[in-house]
DNA sequence: TTGCGCCGAGAACGATCGTTCTCCTACCGT
DNA sequence: ACGGTAGGAGAACGATCGTTCTCGGCGCAA
């Protein structure tokens, strides 16, 4: 039972750790208030994750493993030639949540920079690598493919103004831009005028 | 001559701390670090900047008045229908400057959060309010108003995809979004097939 | 020359941070 | 019943931060 215990115990702390961390920035909160909020000893705390680093490292990891499985799998709901446009469904959702705040790993990036300790930035490159990688699979299934770095700043561009000006719509008008990139699927794909 | 030396001294705290709070972020850089940067001595230091607080905020208030003004200055010597262009243009030079390190206004949110002090809150949203307007301006002069916020998406994305994978594409495949988005000038604007 | 006031250099202060250590309690096998 | 050990609560430590204070020297008016 004992690792079950240390398994939980560790979802605990990492859950608090994504409530803080996101909220506030990593250099705000202390591992005190870690600790407090999560009623973790901070000798077991130390045990599970050896140094602050680690703990920021875990937490974003385990938030692209959610959040990247969380859009994947709207994205696989929406058949081939509407997952553009279910991209772009599923971040106005993403904006509309109450603790929205932009995206995790760009504000971690911002606030640490390039001093980051390299486990961080790994975690923060993965991310968005894999999330360029899903776009380019989405456009794909669109039959548009070498779309990804195009969809990519869309989706980073609505964002970062959804940080700032709360509201899904930037989700709607980087969604319009999206599928003005598609080949139109109303009107013949050439030659409309013969 | 004492009030033309204190406006020197400013404007040599002012580069030096740009310099450090851009590459570093706010919280790494300590008010030590600017005072041996800059040389100037710290009781004159608070004596032209209070608080570590105001100095942050004079610095971003700088920054936007410079960055803007050479902005704006690029695009008013694009013919107007070419201004759009001339946005992501202006934007491609930046991201291929050595020490470019994505939008500083950005980066102090994203690591200060809503928690920020009110001064520099205001500067940074006044900052990304006189961008929508510049776009909004832009845009009208390419016959196409409304389409600030769309533009301000594009900038943004460009923005933070090119501090993540340094290089100008980000800027060109924004420009061709951009473009998109405008009444075509090749062709006659409306009805295309009569 | 002699006091006087301003300014620079750097120590000092109090707060806070990440991390470790000390003590004390509670449980376990025998 | 009892000694040993693991674990929890929180103090303690060293570093660093923003900010202030002290001290010593320099320029200037009388």
């Amino acid at each position: 039972m004992a690792a079950t215990d240390e398994e939980e115990t560790r979802t605990r702390v990492l859950d608090t750790a994504e409530e803080l961390f996101y909220a506030h920035g990593v250099q705000a909160v202390g591992m005190d208030r870690i600790r407090t909020a999560s009623e973790v000893p901070l000798k077991r705390l130390y045990r599970i994750f050896p140094s602050k680093e680690s703990l920021v490292a875990a937490y974003l990891e385990r938030r692209d493993e959610r959040w990247t499985a969380s859009l994947r799998a709207r994205v696989e709901t929406a058949a081939a030639g509407d997952r553009v446009a279910a991209v772009f469904d599923w971040l106005a959702d993403w904006f509309a949540e109450p603790d929205f705040r932009g995206c995790a790993f760009l504000n971690t990036y911002g606030e640490l920079g390039e001093a980051a300790p390299e486990p961080v930035l790994a975690v923060i490159r993965g991310h968005k690598a894999r999330l360029r990688d899903l776009l380019g699979e989405v456009a794909a299934a669109a039959g548009a493919a070498g779309l990804a770095d195009r969809l990519l700043i869309l989706v980073e561009g609505a964002t970062v103004v959804a940080a700032l000006t709360p509201g899904r719509e930037p989700a709607d008008q980087a969604r319009e831009m999206a599928l003005a990139l598609l080949p139109h699927s109303g009107e013949p794909a050439v030659e409309p005028c013969v």
